[in-house]
RNA sequence: GCCGGGGUAGCUCAGUCGGUAGAGCAGCUCACUCGUAAUGAGCAGGCCAGGGGUUCGAGUCCCCUCCCCGGCUCCA
């Protein structure tokens, strides 16, 4: 006999049902448009089927097909709709894990005989998934015993490992598993184990698009089998597809690589190796502003610099324990004086606090000079394993904005608070404006350091997180073996996060090198040492401005700030005038003289180069001592514009880093 | 490091069945002297990533190395 139940909706209403009324009912009784939309159907916080009975009264939120929620839902269904097409395609695949991610999925598969899928397979099997589409196959959901699901899979070896895993772990001994039905016409469903829900039927999918194949290893295991991985991207509707694709094209059209080519900024010359770049003279005007800007505020932050060579003998990075858990990413030592002993090993550094601890210690330190706070353009070597390098965010050479604090506990608190306002300010500075940090805390198994030391230290990164008013995401038990830290997390111009800046306690390192200074009590005391780089890397934190700006640097970083262009030869000597005097005025100014091309030529090229400011001067300009001047981005050139008023607005430019 | 795809002129790319290398842009020269996104003509430009092999003959087929791209793992 149904009873009747009680439903709470989002909006605080309740809706009163006969036990055992399905979500799409529900929905349905709402209204027309939320029906349609419906993917899905939470009920007390746990995800349900549209189609399943609800039982008992509780909260219940429909899940549409735009929301985040509902994405992942028809993303995830979608992952199921290609196994499917995958099995029929290629007879006798095994499919492992096929979970919703950021604006899509992805399915792995083991083919049979260790085939591959290539590129060319990629259209075949969204064939195929738009053939199951229109079939409207419904997703029904079955629960079996543990006993019988390891059955149903006995061909799906990475399915068994799955049921076994979840048994062991979450579910418990004799307990239930889902799996997902597709009927199809033939005999033989496809069935996939899977916790759900899905859409109601594969009608609801079908603005997907199948992106790239790829290698993964089973359970993201290095030493795993190695899998085949599909990728995918799949949206609510053609229209939220074609924009997500076009979001796509919008990033590589500001890929840095690309960019770094067109603008002439920098290369990776094949003869020189992997991950090593080379500057060209306008990306290293644009560094060498960067870096002198830095340098400034640098010098106004209280630090002092330091220099430091980038080799040296193994014993340090012994000291250090560089060599015991990081030897996988340094280059291999070179042998030096290897004459009839044994000689000595030299390394390039990978990291620069060694260095700057044997300043620290290169004599007795007083409390009165700290916190002491010792800054260095570092250049380092790190041997990145061969697939990971990646244009200028992944290098093997690489300057660090290095510097390491050393400080009493006491100073410890203060000096984070400043340090984060002073690293923030920074990066704003260069145009970056949305952030987010993330606090790493005491990794469970392995730290050195008391848990006093661990506590005091995350509670100072925590109030100066805080204080800093962003938003603060925990990542527990992240952080080093030797300290916490906090990671500035910031978003560019399309949305993408990049992780700049660290700040990093490091209890390790002073009790290593046994580091002391004397306090007013006259005692000796170890010092706590503050890791922190700003940019991260210098090459990394260009290459990041170089997609965040898509090239076009603001006019304080551009490397050309203004362009000349004459009209015709006989205004030459005006023009000349003009970029004499803009060059004394502190301008960087290309002149681009009339004798070869023509204006249009010139201007287009210049454009391309994305110039802030293109002027260009003819016989009125020369008579009336003015500049037609071409802003980057608008459509209108001006005419007429006074020298000076141009001369400020550049200054102007420059001054607010606009 | 692993899986997959690649490497042809400075850049973007074509190159058939294994038969001796091609375009556009950029560069250089000349002409044009022009008011806001491509003036025209001509010239030059290549160890087809490098090495080895198969073959009468290799850009093309095979092997090794290097480098790049997309992922995986990694990012202390």
């Amino acid at each position: 006999m149904a009873s009747n139940i009680v439903l709470t909706l989002p909006d605080g209403s309740t809706r009163d049902v006969v036990s055992g009324t399905r979500a799409a009912e529900v929905a349905a009784a709402i209204g027309k448009g939320l029906a349609k939309a419906a993917v899905a159907a939470r009920l007390d916080g746990e995800w349900i089927d549209l189609e399943r009975p609800i039982e008992h009264a509780g909260a219940l939120e429909i899940i549409t097909d735009a929301s985040p929620d509902g994405r992942e839902v028809l993303r995830h269904s979608t992952a199921h709709v290609m196994a499917q097409a995958v099995t029929d395609l290629f007879p006798g695949a095994r499919y492992a894990i096929g979970p919703a991610i950021e604006d899509g999925f992805y399915y792995d598969f083991e083919l049979p005989d260790g085939a591959r899928f290539t590129d060319e397979d990629l259209p075949r099997i969204e064939a195929r998934m738009q053939e199951i589409v229109k079939a409207a196959q419904p997703f029904v959901r079955e629960e079996v015993a543990r006993d019988e699901g390891l059955e149903r899979f006995s061909d799906q070896p990475y399915k068994r490992e799955i049921i076994e895993r979840v048994d062991a772990s979450e579910v418990g001994e004799g307990s239930v598993i889902s799996v997902y039905r597709n009927p199809r016409s033939g005999n033989d469903d496809f069935v996939d184990l899977c916790r759900g829900p899905h859409v109601p039927t594969t009608k609801r999918l079908g603005s997907f698009k199948l992106t790239k194949v790829a290698g993964a290893y089973w359970r993201g295991d290095e030493h795993g089998p190695q899998l085949q991985r599909i990728y995918g991207t799949a949206w609510e509707s053609k229209k939220a597809l074609e924009e997500h694709l076009h979001r796509l094209e919008e990033a590589e059209r500001r890929d840095h690589r690309k960019l770094g080519v067109e603008l002439d900024l920098f290369s990776f010359p094949e003869e020189i190796g992997s991950g090593l770049a080379v500057f060209h003279p306008k990306g290293a005007l644009v560094r060498k502003i960067m870096e002198d800007y830095s340098r400034e505020r640098h010098e106004a932050g209280g630090y002092s610099f330091v220099n430091s060579p980038h080799i040296t003998k193994e014993q340090l990075f012994q000291t250090s324990g560089h060599l015991d858990w990081f030897a996988d990413g340094m280059f291999p030592p070179m042998h030096v004086d290897e004459g009839s002993g044994e000689g000595t090993k030299y390394y390039l550094k990978p990291m620069n606090c060694p260095f700057h601890i044997l300043i620290f210690r290169s004599r007795l330190r007083s409390y009165r000079e700290l916190p002491l706070r010792m800054f260095e353009f570092g250049s380092v070597y790190r041997y990145e394993k061969s697939g990971v390098v990646h244009g200028l965010t992944r290098v093997r050479g690489m300057t660090q904005d290095d510097a390491h604090i050393f400080c009493s506990k006491e100073e410890m608190p203060q000096e984070l608070g400043s340090l984060l306002d002073f690293v923030l300010e920074l990066l704003r500075d260069f145009g970056l404006e949305d952030f987010y940090l993330e606090l790493s805390t005491k990794p469970p198994d392995k730290a050195v350091g008391t848990d006093e030391e661990w506590e005091e230290a995350t509670a100072a990164l925590r109030a100066a997180a805080e204080r800093a008013g962003l938003e603060l995401v925990l990542d527990e038990g992240g952080g080093a073996f030797y300290g916490p830290k906090i990671s500035v997390q910031a978003r560019d111009a399309i949305g993408r996060t990049w992780q700049l800046s660290t700040i990093q306690v490091d209890f390790q390192m002073p009790q290593r090198f046994e580091l002391e200074y004397v306090g007013a009590d006259n005692e000796r005391h170890r010092p706590i040492m503050i890791h922190r780089a700003l940019f991260g890397a210098i090459e990394r934190f260009f290459g990041i401005l170089v997609e965040h700006y898509a090239g076009a640097f603001p006019v304080w970083l551009a490397p050309v700030q203004v362009a000349v262009l004459p009209v015709a030869d006989r205004h030459e000597a005006y023009a000349t005038r003009l970029v004499d005097r803009l060059r004394a005025e502190g301008v960087r100014v290309e002149h681009v003289a009339a004798h070869s091309d023509g204006l249009g030529a010139r201007v287009r090229r210049a454009k391309l180069e994305k110039v802030p400011y293109v002027l260009v001067v003819g016989d009125e300009d020369a008579d009336a001592g003015t500049v037609g001047v071409n802003v980057r981005g608008s459509e209108e050139p001006e005419r007429g514009v006074a020298v000076d008023d141009l001369v400020e607005r550049v200054r102007a430019a420059v001054l607010t880093h606009a």
